[in-house]
DNA sequence: AACCAGGACACAA
DNA sequence: TTGTGTCATGGT
């Protein structure tokens, strides 16, 4: 089945950073979402961006990007909360539209045009960054995916194709040893990991009741949780909860801060909370992903 | 072989 | 409030 959209960068989307269980494969990407497993491609050949005569982020060209899915069951056609997953809602034209107009993030923009921001499952997003503190992203998946093998459930796939996993429950890690966290090669993260599924596995916070709180409340509650600094709440507001407003400052987004807004000079940190906070917009946590994976794809090179 | 990685935390000043 | 050492492990 195929679902049609417009502006959409696979590639971009999926291995950029935000989700850490999809892998490129015969041209497609695959990956596990709710227990389930899924393929994805473009039907048509997309190509790159395609810059239109004014190069300009406002004014970049719309195009139609459908999206082939496959499921374990061939006969099913695309989960009903595929589409919310996806961020297919979200306007790229009318969300760049509200960007600061800098060059900066003009050329992030069109440099990367397709990157969306996903609604993840709020507990795999939480755990997967609980994670990457201090990680490559490479590592991190390595991680992940040792976790679903060993304590996730089996998911149904595609004949022929290699088990899958869930990724496992915030119960189900909460019973675990610190012992065998660690054995999935996490280190000094196992004790954070046990301990906030734990917390959550006690029923101390509710993560999905957070999509309804204001930010800066929701972002107070995820600090409480062992393991969680303003980074990690960050990411989990933005790439699951849907708060298009939270940007989250890593290494690589701090570099490009600094250097295309600072004069490679290093703000106080209260100065480059207040910046971030109302220099972008009310988008502003996209304009962060456009800084992140262009700071990333142009150092790659 | 050093250096660094989508950080958080305890602690000092 | 802001800076420093520490944490465990592996990529580049």
């Amino acid at each position: 089945m195929t679902l049609f959209t417009r502006d959409y960068d696979l590639a971009a989307t999926l291995s950029g950073g935000q989700a850490f269980r999809w892998r490129e494969r015969d041209g497609g990407w695959e990956g596990v979402v709710r227990g389930h497993w899924l393929r994805l491609g473009l039907s048509t050949p997309a190509g790159g961006p395609e810059p239109d005569a004014q190069g300009g982020c406002r004014l970049a060209s719309s195009r139609e990007t459908p999206i082939a899915v496959t499921t374990a069951d061939e006969r099913a056609g695309a989960p009903p909360w595929l589409a919310d997953y996806l961020g297919l809602d979200d306007d790229l034209s009318a969300v760049t539209a509200t960007f600061p107009d800098d060059s900066a993030l003009r050329r992030a923009v069109r440099a990367c045009w397709g990157l969306r921001l996903l609604r993840q499952e709020p507990w795999e997003c939480l755990a997967s960054f609980l994670l990457s503190s201090n990680k490559q992203i490479v590592q991190i998946r390595q991680i992940v995916a040792t976790l679903a093998a060993r304590f996730g459930q089996p998911v149904r796939v595609a004949r022929g194709h290699p088990p899958e996993f869930a990724f496992p429950t915030a119960d189900r890690l909460a019973a675990c040893t610190e012992t065998e966290l660690r054995a999935c090669q996490m280190g000094f993260r196992a004790r954070y990991l046990l301990a906030t599924a734990q917390a959550l596995a006690a029923g101390r916070l509710d993560l999905e009741r957070l999509r309804d709180w204001p930010l800066d409340d929701a972002r107070r509650r995820l600090m409480e949780l062992p393991g969680v600094g303003r980074k990690i709440a960050d990411c989990v507001l933005l790439f699951s909860l849907g708060f298009r407003q939270a940007f989250p400052v890593d290494v690589w987004v701090l570099k490009a801060l600094r250097r295309l807004y600072f004069a490679n000079r290093c703000p106080a940190p209260r100065e480059l909370i207040r910046f971030t906070e109302t220099h972008f917009g009310p988008f502003a946590g996209y304009a962060q992903q456009y800084l992140f994976h262009h700071a990333r794809i142009t150092q790659l090179d």
